[in-house]
RNA sequence: UGCCGGAUGGUGUAAUGGUAGCACAGCAGAUUCUGGAUCUGUUUGUCUAGGUUCGAAUCCUAGUCCGGCAACCA
């Protein structure tokens, strides 16, 4: 289960919880549910219902039921349901037999819709769309009530069931709740239970042509499965009192709670299922899996450990306000699981030619890298070394700035795990003037890395060897957007903050060692950033590395 | 201007009448074969105005601002 290196934060609902077990409500028993509609992919703000749900019911040595919410067969399907389940499981979280579809419990939902009907609690209704919204009325003023409303129940119920057997069309008439048409929640005044939709079900198929609205499909849901802390987002505060007048109406003697928490927002992204659906549409990005998408599957395929999100997920707490939170801490939780666990690597993204001109031409040598400094167990690897390296165009300067730590003429820096070298000069094309190579002497006693005589040098550099270096596919991801709110403003399209470098493909010269990663498995290039093969297109043959995120990096920061 | 909910540093949060704390970000330093990691220090905060109280982020009153609600979506 989640770990976290600080202790729980003591959120609101983890009191409720803990309040309700030591009344002794429901006997003590937490059983919690995510309920997601299986008509698009998840992403990180899921993430945080997926690990409160879970995480809560672990805790309280409860149990979490995955429940596929598919009470709406327009947009649903198998390959949803299918994503989704691999996506919660890729987030590390198991639902065991507890795995339920809102589309099993129509008939049971249905029998309790006749029942309303019978004891005068519902009732179809035949007005129109329209005239059923001016009846409603609006916030400030009470709504008026159908002309169907006092129908005999008889009657109803002979309508309900020609509904069900598909004698009417869509929109014709509904099934509903008769409750307070002058209530201030406009959710309150008689609202529709069932809808004719006569579309089929992915699950169902053409077995109804009626389907129950989320207002009284959820609680029975939750009835039915013994739910008892029915945790969802903040947008079905007003919903509460219709899901507590459904339960009512099941006369249990544990009812189940709804409890709403605020959504997560981030930085430099877009959450709602609408705008990432338009981004994937239109081809902005190159699939669900995208990995600039804030989806699970873009994550993963980010190189995004799902350890990092659960620790991300508890370290942005529970609460009722809206808030935004900053990528950076998401980044940092990234960082710190990496660090722990990512094999280390040489990489070279933007190569500059080093020439050590005091190496003979065919000498090789191999010098012992360490895999992980946070990991002793990973143990050490040989790199070849020779006359002629790669290093970064950034790692050179002729004329340095102050503070500069790398190479420029006359400088001394080290290779790591190789040795010291200091640059003597530079060959320029003669014609252009641009820089071909950097020259540089190696000391021969340094060999390894230190020099003997105690000196220190302010610079490390990394580097590859040129006779070994195999090019390497590198994508450079970066946000997606280029502004914190891309959706702030209504009046704005979001795509037109875009980020356009987003994206930028390189090819990278890499020890050998990088080829032979597996696909989705995480490295550190030194220096530079944590990376993964790519989950698609890497092979052996043909490497393909993203970027998860940089390292820090207080150089660059400093210089702006 | 109806109803529901909310407001604590730049950001995310804790403190449940008793020293406003933690994390991220930032800054400074130590250390370092990654300008990484690690360690140390540090800048910045209770929406406003009243009230209750020995004592208020917390309780009360009034206000301000923000979010949600008028799909036969979830």
């Amino acid at each position: 289960m989640p770990e976290s290196p600080e202790p729980a934060a003591r959120h609101f609902i983890r009191q409720i919880i803990a309040e309700d077990r030591a009344s002794g409500r429901y006997d003590g028993r937490v059983v919690t549910r995510f309920p997601p509609e299986p008509n698009g992919y998840l992403h990180i703000g899921h993430a945080k219902a997926v690990c409160l749900d879970f995480g809560m019911a672990a805790e309280f040595g409860g149990r979490c039921h995955l429940r596929m919410d598919d009470t709406n067969p327009e947009q649903e399907s198998m390959e949803y349901v299918e994503a989704i389940r691999d996506d919660i499981r890729w987030l590390g979280f198991d639902w065991g037999e507890h795995f339920y579809y809102s589309a099993d419990y129509f008939e049971r939902m249905a029998d309790v819709a006749e029942d309303l009907i019978r004891r005068g609690r519902a009732y179809v209704c035949e007005l129109s769309t329209e005239a059923f919204k001016a009846y409603r009325g609006v916030p400030t003023r009470p709504g008026r009530e159908s002309p169907w409303r006092n129908r005999a129940a008889a009657e109803s119920l002979e309508l309900f069931r020609r509904m069900r057997a598909g004698a009417f069309e869509d929109g014709a008439l509904c099934l509903r709740a008769k409750i307070d048409m002058a209530s201030p929640n406009l959710h309150l005044r008689d609202p529709v239970l069932y809808r004719v939709l006569r579309v089929p079900h992915y699950r169902t198929g053409d077995r109804w042509c009626i389907y129950p609205t989320y207002d009284f499909a959820h609680p029975l849901e939750d009835a039915f499965e013994g739910v008892t802390h029915s945790l969802c987002t903040l947008e079905f505060e007003v919903h509460r009192p219709l899901y507590d007048w459904v339960i009512a109406q099941l006369d249990l003697a544990q009812p189940p709670r709804q409890i709403e928490f605020a959504r997560l927002n981030l930085t430099y992204t877009v959450m709602s299922k609408r705008k990432l659906l338009a981004l994937v549409r239109d081809g902005l990005v190159g699939g669900w899996d995208d990995p600039r998408l804030p989806t699970l599957r873009g994550l993963r395929r980010r190189g995004v450990p799902p350890e990092a999100i659960r620790d991300f997920c508890e370290r942005i707490g529970v609460t009722k306000y809206e808030s935004l939170t900053d990528l950076a801490l998401l980044e940092h939780a990234v960082r710190a699981a990496l660090n722990r666990s990512a094999p280390r690597r040489m990489a070279v993204l933007d190569p500059l030619k080093v020439v050590l001109t005091n190496w003979p031409e065919d000498e090789e040598a191999s010098f012992e890298a360490v895999n992980n400094p946070e990991d002793p167990s990973a143990g050490t690897r040989p790199v070849a070394f020779g006359r002629e390296l790669w290093i970064e165009r950034a790692d050179f300067m002729e004329d340095p700035p102050k503070r500069f730590h790398r190479l420029s003429p006359g400088a001394e820096v080290r290779l790591r795990y190789a040795g010291l070298i200091t640059c003597t000069g530079v060959d320029r094309d003669p014609a252009t003037g641009e820089v071909r190579a950097v020259l540089a002497q190696f000391d021969p006693a340094s060999r390894g890395g230190n020099a003997p005589d105690g000196r220190r040098v302010k610079g490390t550099l990394h580097w590859v060897a040129a006779r070994h270096a195999v090019p390497v596919e590198v994508r450079l991801y970066d946000r997606l957007f280029s502004v914190p709110e891309p959706d702030a403003d209504e009046a704005v399209d979001f795509r037109t903050h875009l980020n356009p470098d987003s994206l930028r493909t390189v090819t990278a010269l890499a020890e050998p060692t990088l080829a032979e990663t597996a696909a989705g498995a995480a490295v550190q290039f030194e220096r530079l950033g944590y990376f993964c093969a790519d989950l698609r297109d890497h092979a052996p043959a043909k490497p393909v590395f993203n970027r998860t995120v940089t390292l820090r990096d207080s150089w660059s920061r400093r210089q702006g």
